[in-house]
DNA sequence: GACAGTTTATGGACCGGTCCAAAGAAGGGC
DNA sequence: GCCCTTCTTTGGACCGGTCCATAAACTGTC
């Protein structure tokens, strides 16, 4: 009644249970004849290899887990595929974890994956309750993508370059010939990185006294009300770059609803380049920060730090490209 | 150096290890000074649980595979919110298998699964390649969520009611005053129910003349397309009933690319309340199907299930709730 | 203080694999 | 036919828990 184990392969193809085991590791130190009578014992009694038994015996789980703050975010996900592949390309498992669907388990995620015996840990953006995974990281290799901040001694780090990424924005409402530009600035590190290179690319334009930037948050209420408040201001900006896609879309609301046409009396630039960017409507000129590349990277940093944990900590910027899209366009000129 | 086990915890509290078995799952017949022993011990050492070895001696993993086809669609991680929550209750642990994520593992999603022995599998949405769900559901208790598709004998299903809440939709136009209403439709067996209530309420009005149903699919692109075929047709329609938002999204652009302003000139219903439809920017009026309670209830199901595999399936269907926002209204009187 | 009854603690089998030392079979040379 | 080498195959220990039958330690009674 119950599954068949490796056992009963042996028993039915009449072999020991370690000449099964042989076979099914794929060992070339077995006769084809005894090969094929295990082949077919396995295929007759439909026997599926027990990951628990196999992962106790060999100390390994072959799986790696994910930890993420919000599988909602549209950019995660692209993240995932990438990390995903390659992943796999080494025969290892992804556990999803995300903190936000597991909240009610309070800060506990990563001691699942401790007692699940994780062979590798990918932290992925910013998260909350970083302590935790800090601890973690001590025992088990770990990589962090899509965010800059925890850095430890042997944690490789894979992000997007934020700081490159903005400047391309910005350098692309200048180019359009926009000169009063301002900036609704995220929050975190990346949010940091974004600003400061915002207003240095402003500054070696001579246009330091023309940058204006507003708080806003990873939101689209927050793009909303920063929006608004740019916009009500004596001294209305001619073009926007806004920290996301989302901000960006709240953004874009609340310019329309003060009777402004996009691209024509305001230009708007967002970041990340997620669907949303690309659903026709909004057609969003945006920074693409290559996410799946990220996640193939991170994936790839991880294998590297299984095999040897204990080299030095490396960190990877993946290089973003502007998308041009139909939310930008050169100030209108009257 | 390598992680403590139960046993040097016992070795530490100068105890046995069936002690600290005993202690560790709670068991009340422990002297109290003896269970203060152990559980010190287990703080100093840093105990953790190999869940291997848990599970491979309990026979079971406390663990649930979660099948669904996309993680992009933020209907269902929605719904995974509400399945997380209710598992964790029951002390059961959600493993995640995106089918488009993992494309490249060919079809041994399952199979990933019944090597990990999950004591319960959940499908969400329409899957591809269900024959291997089908094999796997005869071994595994296995619930269908959000879906109406693959019915068997003991596979529960959970899912919104599609022909309840489309009447939703079509009855709140027609009340609006909009007689030539159109539906952009959807695939597989949703896309079916929606149709077919659709025209039902069409008909139940005498309006069986004045509607059209324009063949969509699940994407931005297909609302748009089948939008442009609505409106560049002779009569054009004064209202619409997408399948789903992103599909009304599409239909949305196509609408305004045309020149109409929604709602004055088209009102436009979408499904699902998905966080597309709640920008502020679309702000579409929906139906919101209640994914956190179908993924609650899926749960809930499963849990059933396990406890008793041979009870009869149950269908259970989640009574969907119209949201009016901003993309309806009544005709123009002109 | 002996005895029965109840709590509490323990050793060892078991879950289903991997791995290794050693046994067995096959082949080659003389 | 015998010995040595190289391939194959095997039994049994082990991974780290759970669980159960039994042992040990208390309690209370007469």
């Amino acid at each position: 009644m119950s599954a068949p184990t490796i056992r009963d392969v042996a028993e039915r193809a009449g072999v020991s249970k370690s000449l099964v085991s042989l076979v099914l590791r794929g060992s070339e130190q077995v006769r084809p004849e005894k090969r094929q009578a295990v082949l077919a014992a396995v295929e007759e009694l439909g026997y599926r290899p027990n990951a628990a038994a196999r992962s106790l015996s060999e100390r390994r789980t072959r799986s790696v887990g994910v930890l993420l703050n919000d599988l909602r975010n549209p950019w995660f996900v692209e993240l995932l595929d990438g990390l995903g592949s390659r992943l796999h390309e080494n025969g290892l498992h992804m556990m999803l974890a995300d903190g936000r669907l597991n909240r009610h388990l309070g800060e506990d995620l990563t001691r699942i994956f401790t007692e699940l015996r994780v062979d590798g840990l990918v932290a992925v953006g910013t998260l909350p309750g970083s302590d935790e995974l800090l601890a973690a990281a001590t025992h088990i290799p770990t990589v962090v993508a899509g965010a800059v901040e925890p850095v430890l001694p042997h944690v490789d780090v894979v992000a997007g370059d934020d700081s490159y990424g903005a400047a391309l924005a910005t350098e692309h409402l200048v180019d359009l010939g926009h000169r009063r530009i301002a900036h609704i600035a995220g929050q975190g590190v990346a949010g940091e990185l974004r600003r400061t290179s915002f207003e240095k690319v402003m500054h070696a334009h001579g246009l330091t006294d023309l940058a204006t930037v507003e708080q806003g948050d990873h939101t689209e209420e927050g793009g909303y009300r920063a929006m608004v408040r740019l916009l009500t201001a004596p001294q209305r900006p001619t073009a926007v770059f806004a920290f996301n896609d989302i901000a960006g879309v709240g953004a874009l609301s609340a310019a329309e609803e003060l009777g402004l046409q996009v691209p024509r009396d305001l230009s708007l630039v967002g970041y990340d380049n997620t669907y949303l960017a690309r659903l026709r409507h909004l057609w969003l000129t945006t920074v693409d920060n290559g996410s799946h590349d990220i996640g193939r990277r991170a994936a790839q940093l991880l294998v590297h730090r299984m095999k040897d944990p204990r080299r030095a900590a490396e960190t990877v910027l993946s290089e973003p490209r502007l998308e041009v899209r139909g939310s930008t366009g050169p100030p209108s000129t009257e």
